[in-house]
DNA sequence: ATTGCATTAGACCGACTGGTCAACTATTCC
DNA sequence: GGAATAGTTGACCAGTCGGTCTAATGCAAT
């Protein structure tokens, strides 16, 4: 019954790229209502506040990434090959979104996290737990590499929380210094912190 | 001539500390006016813009910081030991800030950078200026440890690079998780990531 | 003591903030 | 076709934003 819309949809992709380009605080609702073509009573019609489109956003953005990681770290594929071409796959969406958006975009679950803390307790909760699972990809690949033989790691989930971190501050740096070569090496620098090299390692998997 | 004030100091302590909690823009002029005891009219005696306060903020933040550095970092101490001292030194330093603030501080250039990047030109250079001299810091306690035959590195630079945004990681992901092992184990870490094991090596050099 | 100037004070500005509201319109189901 | 319902519209709100302005104030050097 009533009518159908995509306003909500276009309310959350408009709010993923201004939030992304200019945090949440420097995002406010009109601007996102006038990228998405939407009127002030029609966000407020499908979202109670700000923070609630946030949130929401939030949780879109990691729908969409998450079936990435999915296919990414697929059991099927051979543990340290599911790292390299994640992190492959990190350079690719980076570069890309450089070329359109004329910035590297960074981590917006960190990006917003780090501004959100002590502002927002409902953003806060949802980008932890967002990046709590996200973390887990790491674990896991990580254990079935230690199980294979491929790695020797002691404290398995200190070095993916550790791994992960790495990642986060590289893209993190490569967003600020506007530098693509931090990105470009991030697998092969991934695996030294792994005590490998890619080349010879790989090979022998 | 005419009456001292040390109104401006205030005014820049407030904001690194208003400004580390909650961003940039989150943080008004107003409330670092109010946390300064300091009227708006003599905010805008001491400094032309919002800009122009935080560009100030970041200079006296850094100021302070490069001081510890040259401390930690002097060619007096063998080089990995100075890396040594020096994550302690962070650690140290994020559980105090978290004990007198409650939450991980982080890193407030990056924090900073990745928000006015696109916004703020001034503030965006600054940030840019201070996060390469810092990394400039790492290079060089590298090339000593190499020169002393403590690591094998191939790419310097690059492993400068990628340790300061691991350590850059850490901080943020610290920050956000509210997680002091990150931080705890970063020295150690950080060893790992260069091919060293934090004992057996540093008892060697 | 006076004068010159750095500083202080806070009212004020227009633009914008997140959010509300009531009237209106289109759609879908019966 | 007529309710019932989902979505649209944009004026409006009180409060806040960064920033301006003029008058008052007090210290320092003469």
């Amino acid at each position: 019954m009533g009518r159908v819309s995509d306003a909500r949809q276009r309310l959350i992709d408009a709010a993923i790229d201004l939030i992304g380009r200019h945090g949440y605080a420097g995002t406010t609702v009109d601007s996102i209502c006038d990228k998405a073509r939407v009127n002030k009573g029609s966000f407020y019609h499908f979202f109670q506040s700000k923070d609630d489109l946030v949130v929401a956003a939030l949780d879109r953005h990691w729908e969409d990434r998450k079936a990435d990681l999915d296919r990414l770290f697929s059991p099927a594929v051979p543990p340290l090959q599911r790292l390299q071409n994640y992190f492959q796959n990190i350079y690719e969406r980076q570069t890309q979104l450089k070329a359109s958006t004329g910035q590297y975009a960074g981590c917006i679950y960190s990006s917003i996290g780090s501004e959100c803390i002590e502002q927002s307790p409902a953003i806060s909760r949802k980008v932890q737990e967002i990046l709590s699972t996200y973390a887990r990809y790491y674990e896991s690949a990580l254990r079935d590499a230690q199980a294979e033989g491929l790695v020797r790691i002691k404290d398995l989930p200190g070095k993916a929380k550790s791994l992960f971190a790495y990642m986060e501050g590289v893209l993190s740096q490569a967003k600020i210094q506007d530098d693509p070569t931090l990105l470009r090496d991030l697998g092969a620098s991934a695996f030294e912190f792994l005590g490998l090299h890619l080349q010879r390692k790989l090979k022998a998997s």
